[in-house]
This record gives structure tokens, C-alpha cells and sequence, in this order.
DNA sequence: CCAATTATGGACCATTCGGTCCCTATTGGT
DNA sequence: ACCAATAGGGACCGAATGGTCCATAATTGG
């Protein structure tokens, strides 16, 4: 009656010898990097170092582990930035700043990834239901963060109470994920500074 | 001596019975519509109705393909939105109207494909030197036609000096990816206006 | 200590990918 | 009329894809 599950609750039998948690964040990076269809099989059993066996039992597909990757690395985002907020004392430069990171990837030579989210939104959310509602869902997810942030600043009154935090916000997601863009086709930090102080002046 | 070439100007021999012009036309609207990984082959063949040996006669490969789609797309978009903007007699309307224009394609229940150049640069320009230099040339192009734009907004007043040119034109451009993301990303209509509206706003 | 249960490694599979090649049909130039 | 040259159809290819399956090892509860 009872059917293979491909979840880990029960304990019986052989333990698990690997770490879920590592192996999801091993698998993130990758799809991080290259993309969902850039990203073998062959590609994840090396960076999470198991078997194709292992992967297929603990994740059912490799549908279902990048839905998986896409919540993990929407919650660490966002307790990462939520932390960071908790930890600044001007909202405002905490949105410049973040604005600021996402520019600095622009110098890299290799490696600019981007945001994970972002780059799921453009690559498969018109294709693939399931993304799409993670990916709806981790947009969410941010767009509270940064929603809380505008509050915050509009308290203080770094921010005008002119237009709704949630405009403001989305208006600041916009931007970002603009930015972004322009970083992946191969923008200056020079070209993209002055793009940058356009936003944060329309913050008022 | 003389060995077999890829291009059309020897004219002996049996005539190509396709339209080049036609064939490139069509290509570009699959690589625009499902990117370039998601478009096989055999995708290709269909929509261009020709057979591979023709394909690989007249193209080369899928990748030399792509790169001509890229520049046909280009040309295309720029000389429509360039006459477009010769024949309005407001400048920043017509920087309005593109953004609607892109909110609009969130209300379409399927075919919310953005923009091929937008959509290269976010799946591959990272990765292929010779796409990610003709997503910058197109992308050049693109800012030469919006710096034009905002260049007449600003000798009619429609729009502040306090910027340069180039300057508002590259904030615009990221703005234009940003929204189209967005729409990627699934939001709404409603959610997307005020977003357009603060840009505007920001070319005062 | 045994039975039940699970992990793991690796062989295996069908499909699809982009790409090559050959054969024949068709045309223009002379 | 004939030759040179190209167009086009389709068979074929090696590699890589995501995915399945089975035999074996390991561990737990009873």
C-alpha cells in the first residue's frame, strides 16, 4: 500500500549520507551561474557530488530540485537582505548600497550572475508553470523586503510619502532587475552609476 | 582554388527557390519568441520551410544564424521606432508610448516575448563572445534611437537639461528592460503603470 | 540476528541535439 | 545541347540529454 516516497521522513533503513542543505545550495550555484538548461544532469551530480541515483530519490527530477533551488535561494536572499536592514540605521543607504552591489558586478570579469530570480523570470517563467509560481512567488518574497525598506525610510523621512511604498517598491525591483540586464550586455560601471542616481533621486 | 561559400552573390547554377529575406524573417521570430537553446533545428526548419541542407548552405550554422537574426532584428526595430518618432510631433510621448507598449504585452495571455536583444543579453550573452558582441552593437543601436529621442524632447522643453542626453537615454533603455522583466516575472497591468509613470517622471 | 528499508553506484535506455554528406533535380551560361 | 554549379531532400552520425532500473551495501527496529 505503501509507496516509494520521495520525501525524507521516515527513518528506517540505510541514513541519507549526504546533506540535503549542502547539496541544495551546491546545486543553486549552479543553475545561479549558467541557467536552468545550461545546467546538465552530469553538471549537478558533479558540484553536489552524488550519484544520479541519489538525486533522482532525494529530488524526483531535476524540474523539481531547481523549484527547490529556487525557494532556497529566495528565503537565504531575503534573511540575508532582511538581516542587513535590521542592521543599517538609514534605509535609504541600504537601497543605494544594494543598488551599488549590484554594479559592482559589472567589473568582474567573470562570474556576473545576476540574480537568480531575475534570470528564471527571463530564461523559462513564459515556459514552465511551476517556475513561474516560484519565481512569482520569490518575487514576492524580495519585493517585501524592499517594501519594508521604502517604509521604513519613509518613516525616517528619507523617503517621500508622495507615492505608496509598494509603488515605490515595485518601481525599485524594476530598476534593479534593469540594471541587471544592462550588466549582462556588457555595461560600464561608468555607463551605469549615472542610471543608478536617476533611481535613487526619483526615491525622493 | 575557389571552395564552396556560405554567402549569396556567385550566380550560376540552379537559383535559390527561398526568400532569404523571408527565411530570416521567420527565424527571428522563433529565436524571439523561445530563445535560442529552446529553438531546435527542427523548430527552425519548420517555420523557415526549408530543408537543412539549405539552412546550413545559406546560414552556416545555428549560431551564424542567430547572430544574423540578431542584426536583422536590430535593423527592423530600429528603423520602426526611428520612424515612428520622425512622424510624432511629441518626442516624450513617444518614449511614453513605448513604455505602454511594453506594459501592454502583460495583458496578453501567451506571446509576452520582450525584446530579442533583451533576451539574449539576459540567456547568453555571458557565455558566446560573438552574441554578446552583437547584442552590444544592437544595443548601441537602440540607445542611439532613444538618445535621439530625448535629445528632441529636450530642445522642445519636454524634457530637463540638468542630464545629459546619453545619460537619460541609458536610464530609459535599463528602465525599458527592467519593466519587460517584470512582465517576464508575471506582474500585472496595474502593478506596472505606476512603475511607468516614475520613470517618466524622472525625465522631468 | 534477521527482516525491512533505504542509499548508492553504475549500466542501460530512448530521444534529441546540431551537424555532415551524398545523391539527384534543376537551372544558367556558353 | 551540354556542362558547371548550386538547390534541396533525406539518410546518417556521434555526442549529450534527462531518466530508469537493478544489484549491492549499509543501517535500523524488533
Amino acid at each position: 500500500m505503501n509507496r516509494t516516497v520521495h520525501n525524507e521522513c521516515m527513518n528506517q533503513g540505510r541514513p541519507r549520507e549526504f546533506d540535503i542543505e549542502r547539496a541544495l545550495e551546491s546545486a543553486t550555484r549552479q543553475f545561479w551561474a549558467v541557467g536552468y538548461e545550461a545546467t546538465s544532469l552530469t553538471d549537478l551530480l558533479k558540484v553536489m557530488k552524488l550519484s544520479k541515483s541519489s538525486l533522482y530519490q532525494a529530488f524526483g527530477n531535476k524540474e523539481a530540485l531547481f523549484i527547490r533551488c529556487l525557494d532556497y535561494f529566495q528565503n537565504t536572499m531575503a534573511d540575508d537582505l532582511l538581516d542587513k536592514l535590521h542592521r543599517t540605521d538609514s534605509p535609504r543607504q541600504f537601497l543605494a548600497d544594494y543598488l551599488e552591489g549590484v554594479i559592482d558586478e559589472a567589473s568582474k570579469t567573470s562570474g556576473r550572475k545576476g540574480c537568480l530570480l531575475v534570470n528564471t523570470a527571463n530564461e523559462l517563467a513564459q515556459r514552465n508553470a511551476l517556475v513561474s509560481a516560484a519565481v512569482a512567488k520569490g518575487s514576492k518574497h524580495m519585493m517585501k523586503v524592499f517594501t519594508a525598506a521604502i517604509q521604513l525610510a519613509q518613516e525616517r523621512g528619507e523617503i517621500a510619502t508622495a507615492v505608496p511604498a509598494e509603488d515605490f517598491a515595485r518601481y525599485y525591483f524594476s530598476s534593479v532587475s534593469g540594471l541587471r540586464t544592462m550588466v549582462k550586455a556588457g555595461a560600464s560601471r561608468a555607463e551605469l552609476e549615472p542610471i543608478a542616481k536617476l533611481v535613487m533621486a526619483t526615491l525622493s
